[in-house]
DNA sequence: ATGTATTTTTAGATATATCTAAAAATTTAT
DNA sequence: ATAAATTTTTAGATATATCTAAAAATACAT
């Protein structure tokens, strides 16, 4: 399997986790930054392949061989950023493109290895799960910050968009996976809101809070 | 950098530890497993990027430059390899296919830190040194086990040509960097030994004492 | 030194992954 | 329902890295 392969599957499992099952050439090369033309031929090559189910101007969709193929890329990705995280002292906003190429080595004992030598984590520094060695990943419940009442007290578990900016900011203002916050104050008019968040006041926009997932507490 | 223009240089600094200082279009070749032909046209590409001194009919040599960029390759190499080896408990045997492609993860920041993370080691499993971010490494004394008196003791120090196959034999017979070793008797006939290592006998060929680099204890 | 063998290079072909521009199919709007 | 807009595909081009086959240069042997 070639890396641009390997790019298109993982393209194609992060676009299926949304409402949508068909994925269009146009999303598809949308989410890889190429041209809908290339997304075409990437696509008659995996359908070949039997990797993807396709269909002309019907959109594509991972095949059961193709899912196991894209999950065991996720889930390199993700063991790797953990390590980067965990092991080599990185933030998580820097770890992202390393982890891009790292999921592409190709060998099943290091994957086994490292999941071991990591102590089998569920999920990543971003709070996504991780999927186990047949495909299977835990399925968080995710509430969004926005969605807390005042009052409310919950825990950080990830973020939506794993933009590097986003991380960046959140790193900046040292809030983590595990920080505890209770919402002070929603403003009904914007819905912005000002925070507790372990024991610093913070005050965050709507755009902000609906990006972080948090667990009631 | 291209994945291919690096295992040229690789392949160009390993050939050039020999006494050759100007290497053979046939030899780079035979070294990549490619037909001369197309380590023509690398060289060429190689010389006009300022990567390779190179003259037509006339050999190539690494350019400041190229041994720089070479050095890096192989630094990374040599720390994945004590990566795959002290964390995650692979066989000196088992990791040369792997570290071949984790060599080629461009992030100078990664390889720092994952330096650090082992402890700046300055050798690999197979006892050759590990080039430092400038490219220096330091040169460690070779001497053949072929070439120890009877009687001699001696501390295995590295291996002359790391085969996996040559490898897993010495693997299977517990044979490992830092056993002691005894020279017992020696052949003068076939140069075949007898030694005593870690407190065990064994007969091995001339063939595998020339492959050993000890120093004497 | 001259012909033979070897080495090295060139020329042209193939495969992958990409692109642009144009054509075809589908969707949307009136 | 039909025209316009959008999406998608096809056709043909480019760049990288490789190969084979043939030509050119160099080395070797007598």
């Amino acid at each position: 399997m070639t890396r641009a392969e390997e790019n298109y599957l993982k393209a194609l499992f992060k676009l299926s986790s949304g409402a949508q099952k068909r994925i269009s050439t146009n999303a598809l090369a949308k989410q890889l930054e190429t041209k809908p033309s290339s997304a075409t031929d990437m696509l008659q090559k995996l359908h070949d392949k039997a990797l993807v189910k396709y269909t002309k101007y019907k959109g594509a969709e991972l095949s059961a061989k193709g899912l196991q193929a894209a999950s065991q890329i996720v889930r390199k990705h993700r063991l790797w950023e953990v390590f980067l995280v965990e092991k080599l002292a990185f933030g998580w906003d820097e770890v992202h493109n390393i982890a891009e190429q790292l999921e592409h080595i190709n060998s099943p004992d290091l994957v086994e290895r490292l999941d071991e030598f990591l102590g089998c984590p569920t999920v990543d520094p971003h709070g996504d799960p991780i999927p186990d060695n047949q495909g299977n990943m835990s399925q968080v419940h995710k509430t969004l910050l926005a969605q807390q009442p005042i009052n409310g007290r919950c825990v950080l578990k990830g973020v939506k968009d794993a933009d590097d900016a986003f991380l960046a900011y959140l790193s900046q203002k040292n809030i983590k996976l595990g920080s505890h916050i209770n919402i002070l104050d929603k403003e009904p008019f914007d819905e912005s809101m000002t925070i507790e968040i372990d024991h610093n006041t913070l005050f965050i926009s709507k755009i902000i809070a609906t990006n972080i997932y948090v667990q009631a507490f």
